[in-house]
DNA sequence: CGAAAAATAATCCAAATGCGTAATTGTTTT
DNA sequence: AAAACAATTACGCATTTGGATTATTTTTCG
């Protein structure tokens, strides 16, 4: 089988060494470019014959961080994988190189066997390897994310009746007293009441807020 | 240092068979419950003097599926970790398990030393362990979410002119053209030209269609 | 500078709306 | 069964809004 071309990026010449030892005890990878920010990397990139597979990726650069500079990668190589590296596990940052495009998320002490799964995951099983305290984050991001979901749809009970509700979802869509009226077969005049109704529970009195209302809180 | 509690919960004797035999080999760990389905394992911990600190739990059993149990198990019992053990890495059931409080996912074909790793990661290391494809599609969850929390924000530029803008404003708090006009230093005959060009590019025709195309684009 | 675009202002008319009042129906409480 | 209450229905009147048109002033930009 081939070998697997891997990229490093880090503006610190001794982080690069580091990992180029720990990943050079593997015969199947190949080193091809080594740069030292992320600006180096975007133009090495162009000059390059053959992209590489893999690109470790430093977040914390002076000139141009890592998140941007794989954005701006992926946009010209998506083939890429990046598998980010850092020390902080900062959470904001974690999911911007997650948007950006990163295909893994690593923190700087992973061991040398950690480093080989992690490449062996992203290559060849399609996977997203993570650092623990990564995965943690992830996991915790999607439970928040599904409880937000959640949340706006059920607590907020609409404290309207059927008819009301029937005239407001109405209302919401655009629809004119005299067309919900008859969509609905009364008079428009009771349409009218009913909004005074409306008004009156929700506490507003125009059109404009009780239709924010309703889409805030989801009743429509 | 004390021995990891562990549970095992699967409808299949022989799949909890073969659990037990990959995970029998560190002595650190001492399987204290085996059960075979949902209920039972919610009876079996009522009954037992000191809960487990981990269980595997296999998703689908015909009692009482492992999401629903961990939901359960978790609501009387919120510091046992659960690994869900799984053939399907169905993307509904991974977000489910989560949302349940699962501390990882991890698939039926998992190593030995996968599994020695995962139950190291979520007891010592507070982490998330996942099989790879899980991974991925934790990956690929916070860039849709992200994707989508963003979209309406950036992509979507209103056409209108900043002048218009302070008119939609105004008409979204539900004021009248004539407040408006107060407020802006205008006539209200200026306030309703302003309508007539907003409604023109925005291809709506009143307040309520406006304003609801304001809100869902976030230009208010 | 000069043309184009945006903001300002006004008028007339028809339609839609908000507000007060009130009758009818159905349900719950006493 | 009577009383109390909420929900639904309905009408008239004054105000607000939408549509079409015209025109003046400011701003913007080539």
């Amino acid at each position: 089988m081939e070998k697997c071309r891997i990229a490093l990026v880090d503006d610190k010449p001794y982080n690069v060494q580091v990992l180029a030892e720990k990943l050079g005890s593997n015969p199947a990878y190949e080193i091809v470019s080594t740069t030292y920010g992320g600006l180096a990397f975007l133009e090495a990139l162009k000059t390059m014959d053959q992209a590489p597979d893999l690109v470790f990726m430093d977040i914390d650069m002076p000139d141009l961080n890592g998140i941007e500079t794989v954005q701006r990668a992926k946009s010209t190589h998506p083939d890429i994988h990046f598998l980010m590296i850092t020390v902080f596990d900062d959470e904001e940052r974690v999911f911007q190189a997650i948007q950006a495009g990163a295909s893994g998320y690593l923190l700087k002490d992973e061991s040398i066997s950690g480093l080989h799964k992690a490449v062996d995951d992203v290559l060849n099983y399609g996977g997203a390897p993570m650092s623990p305290s990564i995965a943690r984050k992830a996991f915790q991001y999607i439970q928040r994310m599904q409880l937000a979901a959640a949340t706006a749809s059920i607590v907020n009970e609409s404290p309207l009746s059927a008819r009301e509700m029937d005239i407001l979802a109405g209302l919401s869509e655009g629809k004119s007293y005299m067309i919900i009226a008859e969509k609905l077969f009364i008079s428009p005049h009771t349409v009218r009441k009913h909004m005074t109704n409306i008004y009156e529970k929700l506490h507003v009195n125009s059109k404009v807020e009780a239709v924010r209302m309703a889409l805030e809180k989801k009743w429509v």
